[in-house]
DNA sequence: AACCACATACGAAATAATTCGTACAAATAT
DNA sequence: ATATTTGTACGAATTATTTCGTATGTGGTT
């Protein structure tokens, strides 16, 4: 009954905390807190229930540590990156990547080395599947 | 010169409705609400409702023809893209375009044909700026 | 044991998104 | 001219998201 992993839709904010528990590992709320920009953005508490109800939602998981909760993304950013991107191939790509990564590249104008890289990740793609 | 463009953030129902009227062109209520699925999933009303909202928040414009309202999307398909494209570039994959390509391209697999296109796509990029 | 410093849990207000019932207006038919 | 049809507008209910105040629990100090 847990393999519900299919629609994971975080919310705005679900997800600007989620990149925080990406980018720093696994946090107390506290931490969070902080690296959110303390008071000055949001409140201790409605970060609090925010990882309750993302607890609850089973977006982080976590563990008592001592007398304190910390918590853990439990989607890694890779499956949610594929989980927005197929989203977004499918809501206005009709779903084509192609199409996507068109415009991905044809928006922003990427340098000359990351074209290569890009190149070689096709050399990549092709080689493994002859 | 419009870099002031209309911060263009369509809610879900927003964009499937959008989506109708890029595939279909200009539509009366009547024919979103049609082309929609009639009343099995949404109310006439509800409908109206939406398109009356997205007129107020200047995601479609109207035009009287005879007693009734025909809706055309303001946003072209391509300018919300690039939206939604760049979104999802800086909330998720750090800015960077060609880690969403990599990982549209790693996720679904594409055809050596679409590759090929790319690759292409990839010359052209690179011919016009040398 | 009473106190204090955290930390969590609960509940509810404020805002935004979605849904639709009902009232009203205009053109057309009777 | 009145009734009927067809379309719009308005207002309000419903649900989801975001926000935070207050209550409560727990372990360590004195």
């Amino acid at each position: 009954m847990d393999t519900k992993k299919t629609t994971v839709k975080p919310t705005e904010k679900e997800l600007e905390i989620l990149h925080i528990l990406w980018q720093n590992g696994p946090c107390s709320v506290k931490e969070v807190h902080q690296l959110m920009g303390g008071n000055v953005k949001n409140g201790y508490t409605t970060i609090l229930k925010f990882l309750q109800i993302m607890f609850e939602k089973n977006i982080v998981s976590r563990q008592k540590s001592g007398k304190l909760h910390v918590y853990k993304a439990v989607a890694t950013k890779e499956n949610t990156k594929k989980q927005m991107v197929e989203k977004i191939i499918d809501t206005v790509f009709e779903g084509s990547a192609t199409q996507l990564v068109m415009s991905a590249l044809g928006n922003t104008r990427s340098s000359k080395e990351e074209l290569k890289a890009i190149r070689k990740y096709l050399d990549e793609l092709e080689g493994g599947k002859p």
